[in-house]
RNA sequence: GCUCCCAUCGUCUAGAGGCCUAGGACACUUCCCUUUCACGGAGGCGACGGCGAUUCGAAUUCGCCUGGGAGUACCA
């Protein structure tokens, strides 16, 4: 019986190191060289999923090697709008984490190492062209019409060469050696990888040329630090765009040689303008931030980015992030490009913003009301006014049209109204009788719904159509041919506002 | 130029050889409801880029073409 008491244990243990070395861990690394973009928003949403559905760890890396760029502007806007979009990080500059830092430009020591272990392999070699050289090749290359690729012409150097070139005064950048590389793991050019969205994908890999993995300055460049930062932070799966496809061949090979375990990959298409042309400022908002600055709700926003390439399996597209993580599986992400059309996001904001009551709505309503004197109404009547306008909010931002007749004393009548309603005889034939009776009203709202049925009846029986004796009075009061119900328009700016416009609006003509 | 990726209604997509005279959502449109605008409800319009091949049978597999996108930096 001992047999299987060991049997068991080790199939036990061997199961809970599956799960330990298994540990899903994703990551989103910006770069802050912007604010937080709305693509880069959706690969951190696919990123936040895959790691919810497997109960992974979320991970937020800075990637602001490029000095010149940042700006600790965008690292605060990608936080907050990270944060906003409830696509929280289990680790990350703030929150810190085990594998820290997690800010590039903290990491800058730690690169010259694995730069050294490479060279030490025989994967990377010094590089003391200049840039002119460079351009030199490239020139030539676009003269004969090939592709251009590094002549390797430094590979080779002797130990006395580098020392010349090195009392120039030439600092070296440091070049990976892509054909050592590929041979040494690989039997042909040939390299391949399984993409967790596309399937397999391959490249020649004697088209890609030795790159750059350090800079002259001792900097690394982006290949470089995204393999060694992923690598050290134990990255197991790669969600990004696929902008970045061509990038992962250069990456694998670079895990390779040091030795490392390759995360699986998996690559997005891009989200594409209406012109299919890249989103960029000349098609509207990019960022989060002026998504959300225009009235759209995070929870809209994160709904319809993620129904660009995945799909519910039940066919309810209204879903709570918490819920897309329950029915989120990579392999079935859609590969192609995807457009970005405002239409349904609008329709899909305006069907959040219904979920909301009234409080709730009022609340975040605000901010766009700041033009408005908001101590003209009571708080009931400010909450009145939110329930009859908010019907056809499709931004929150829409909500500043909508009301401006709530306020202030006169009103500001649309030249269109003027003509088409308020100058026809009905028109003031309406409003004349309307002082007259309601001069007696007692001005509820309740009160006021009964009478101006009423109202509407005695018109009725002259031939009048409801909607022409109402018009009269809507645009008198409101300036404006359509808006909210008109009892409680009335009702909520009073009988003496009403009755002063109205009576404005009758002087204009009569 | 070279390399890679992608290809179903206008848009987002379902569809993994017969269930497809291709389903849903948004948009558009008709009608209904109605004190306006809207909301809501019931309909409608609308797609497998092209050509070959495989197969009894292809939106689904393969090839070519076309179209779109991306990459091609000591940027990230």
């Amino acid at each position: 019986m001992n047999w299987l008491v060991v049997f068991l244990l080790c199939r036990k243990l061997r199961n809970l190191k599956g799960n330990i070395m298994s540990e899903v861990r994703v990551r989103i690394a910006p770069s802050p060289s912007g604010n937080l973009h709305i693509g880069t928003a959706r690969t951190a949403l696919f990123n936040y999923l895959f790691a919810k559905k497997n109960n992974g760890k979320f991970i937020l890396r800075i990637e602001d090697t490029d000095a010149e760029r940042t700006s600790q502007e965008y690292i605060d806007n990608i936080f907050d709008s990270l944060k906003a979009l409830g696509l929280n990080w289990d680790e990350g500059p703030d929150v810190g984490g085990d594998y820290g830092p997690y800010t590039q430009s903290q990491r800058f020591d730690i690169y010259p190492k694995y730069a050294q272990i490479l060279l030490d392999k025989g994967f990377a070699y010094e590089c003391f062209c200049t840039p002119e050289e460079l351009e030199q090749e490239k020139h030539e290359a676009t003269q004969n019409k090939k592709a251009y690729v590094y002549s390797k012409k430094c590979v080779n150097l002797t130990e006395d060469e580098k020392a010349k070139l090195r009392a120039e005064g030439r600092k070296p950048a440091l070049r990976f050696n892509i054909e050592k590389a590929q041979k040494a793991f690989h039997d042909s050019s040939i390299l391949k990888f399984t993409d967790m969205v596309k399937g397999e994908l391959h490249i020649d890999t004697d088209l890609l040329g030795d790159f750059v993995i350090m800079k002259s300055n001792g900097t690394p460049t982006y290949n470089f630090a995204v393999v060694i930062d992923d690598m050290l932070m134990k990255m197991t799966h790669v969600i990004r765009g696929e902008d970045h496809i061509s990038n992962t061949f250069k990456q694998i090979l670079i895990f390779e040689a040091l030795g490392a375990e390759v995360p699986q990959f998996g690559h997005l298409g891009m989200i594409l303008a209406p012109d299919r042309s890249k989103l960029s400022k000349r098609h509207g908002a990019t960022a989060v931030s002026e998504f959300l600055e225009k009235g759209y709700l995070t929870e809209a926003l994160v709904n319809f980015v993620a129904l660009l390439g995945w799909s519910p399996s039940d066919g309810e597209e209204l879903k709570t992030v918490d819920e897309i993580a329950q029915d989120f599986r990579i392999h079935e992400l859609s590969s192609s490009n995807s457009i970005f059309e405002y239409d349904k996001l609008n329709w899909m904001n305006a069907q959040y913003i219904k979920k909301y009551s009234d409080e709730e709505l009022g609340e975040k309503l605000k901010p766009y009301l700041t033009q408005y004197n908001l101590d003209e109404l009571t708080h009931e009547q400010f909450i009145r006014m939110i329930e009859v306008t908010r019907e056809p909010l499709k931004l929150l931002s829409d909500i500043t049209d909508a009301v401006p007749y709530f306020f202030g004393e006169g009103v500001t009548i649309d030249a269109d109204a003027q003509t088409k309603v308020l100058d026809t005889e009905v028109s003031q034939d309406v409003l004349k009788t309307f002082m007259e009776q309601a001069k007696d009203w007692e001005w509820t709202e309740e009160n006021l719904h009964e009478k101006l049925e009423a109202f509407r009846g005695f018109y009725k029986e002259k031939g009048i159509k409801p909607k022409v004796t109402m018009w009269a009075i809507r645009v008198a009061v409101t300036g404006r041919t359509c808006g909210a119900d008109m009892t409680a328009i009335l009702a909520i700016i009073g009988k003496e506002k009403s009755f002063n416009r109205i009576k404005a609006a009758m002087k204009a003509k009569v």
